[in-house]
DNA sequence: GCGTCGATGGCA
DNA sequence: GCCATCGACGCG
């Protein structure tokens, strides 16, 4: 069966829900010259203004309009100096809700490393300059090659200390026991194993 | 294998 | 002064 790419109703559901259903969708990113295909392992949820973690919470300011757009739209901002953060647009319009991609697995026979979000962005070439796109489009675009849905893990979403009760709330999302999610280590395999673990 | 820390720049 | 990160470094 054919690929599907997503379309603006799909991305217009609550950010939790929609984190979820991202979790084993490809995210394609086509340029002049490359085109690059990762299937999303791990993602979180932004669910607006009372979400003390989200940047909707300080409101609608320069940076933020964009989020507090339509869904389906990509959310990209610089994070510590250095890194872009891709995020997608969600919920119904001007709600302020987000989902951010932290990693992905690449596809095609194409190497590289997409566990975490600063990561991802820098190997598929993705920048502030794609902020405001729109993901229906023909340059970053999400699809649903019909893989069946990975079972899922869920615990707190990372980097968010400083969002009181919220640093807590079960946001992110990833698919179990993948190797590619964020924070672990590569796939330099086996160190000493005297006895397998039983 | 772990904890700590510096880089780096846009934003309010 | 913060910060939705990452990798280097020191430890023992």
């Amino acid at each position: 069966m054919r690929s599907r790419k997503l379309r603006r109703a799909d991305y217009a559901q609550p950010a939790d829900v929609l984190a979820r259903e991202l979790v084993g969708k490809l995210l394609v990113h086509r340029t002049a010259k490359q085109k690059y295909r990762a299937r999303i392992v791990e993602t979180e949820a932004y669910l607006g203004p009372v979400d003390l973690a989200s940047h909707a919470s300080k409101g609608l300011t320069g940076r933020t309009k964009i989020l507090f757009g339509s869904p389906g739209f990509a959310y990209v901002y610089l994070i510590y100096g250095m890194y872009d953060l891709f995020n997608i647009v969600a919920g119904h319009k001007e709600s302020g809700q987000a989902v951010l991609i932290r990693a992905a697995e690449p596809l095609d026979g194409w190497k590289a490393d997409l566990r975490g979000p600063g990561k991802l962005t820098r190997a598929m070439h993705i920048t502030r300059q794609h902020n405001g796109i729109d993901l229906t489009g023909q340059t970053i675009f999400l699809l649903d090659d019909h893989t069946p849905p990975p079972a899922l893990s869920v615990t707190p979403r990372i980097g968010i200390d400083y969002a009181k009760h919220w640093k807590d709330a079960p946001l992110r999302f990833f698919a179990a026991d993948h190797p590619a999610v964020s924070g672990k280590k590569s796939a330099s395999r086996p160190k000493s194993r005297p006895n397998p673990p039983r």
